[in-house]
DNA sequence: GCGACAG
DNA sequence: ATCTTGTCGC
């Protein structure tokens, strides 16, 4: 699986913001995608030992929630840690694991903001533009916009606000826990996505998916390094 | 000036 | 990402 749309990562600050706010205009914020049989979860971790990135891809058949398929590697940092361009240091890492996946999944799940971002283009929404496929982002953490607090119980939600324009839901994932920041990635209208979420998390804190690829990461980490 | 700032 | 417990203050 390669992306349908290439573009150049070794950019200056200014420059990425630049390519930020003309991939943005792609980006769809309605449902637009076939049956979905496989969905995958994507997870990136650092390792200070090494100094890599660690890209985790977890591929679930939809209806069992089993893992099909999944595949980590290994790639260089190639850009520093920057809120609002955090799609430049990780997602090179995630477009490289793609390449090793044979399972076609129609929607990704991933640790990153969608349109819940200073350019409406965060990790999720950029990497469902270059792949052209159905993406929901994920954040334990908010980057941008005012909520209510949901209420305690699982499925519980309010929307996240940047001044009058809708951006996320702030959901609730399990009862007593943090609720969970959800966006529009890109192919997915928000309520779709929490369904989903909903879904993919019946016992965790985050989806299943992205915490599948969370233990991934960590069980490579611990035994390589 | 100060705080906030995905991982 | 990680550190990390209490009780201050527009």
């Amino acid at each position: 699986m390669k992306p349908v749309l290439k573009h150049n990562w070794d950019l200056a600050e200014t420059e990425a913001i630049k390519l930020q706010q003309e991939l943005s205009k792609k980006v769809t914020k309605e449902d637009q995608f076939p049956e979905i049989h496989y969905v995958a979860g994507v997870d990136v971790a650092y390792s200070e030992q090494s100094d890599l990135l660690v890209a985790a891809i977890v591929i679930l058949e939809a209806h069992s929630l089993n893992i099909v398929e999944s595949v980590i590697v290994e790639d260089s940092v190639q850009f520093p840690y920057i809120s609002g361009l955090f799609s430049f240091r990780e997602l090179p890492s995630i477009v490289k694991a793609f390449r090793q996946i044979k399972t076609f999944p129609q929607l990704v799940v991933c640790d990153g903001q969608g349109i819940a971002h200073p350019r409406r283009f965060g990790l999720a929404s950029h990497l469902g533009v270059i792949f052209d496929i159905p993406t929901i982002g994920c954040g334990k953490t908010k980057l941008l916009g005012d909520f209510q607090e949901p209420s305690k119980e699982r499925g519980a939600c309010s929307l996240l606000m940047d001044r009058e324009e809708i951006i996320g839901s702030v959901l609730r994932t399990q009862e007593n826990i943090k609720p969970l920041f959800v966006s529009v990635g890109h192919r997915i209208s928000l309520e779709t996505a929490c369904n989903w979420i909903l879904k993919l998390s019946p016992r965790y804190r985050l989806p299943e998916t992205t915490r599948q690829a969370d233990q991934l990461v960590k069980k490579v980490l611990s035994k390589i390094y």
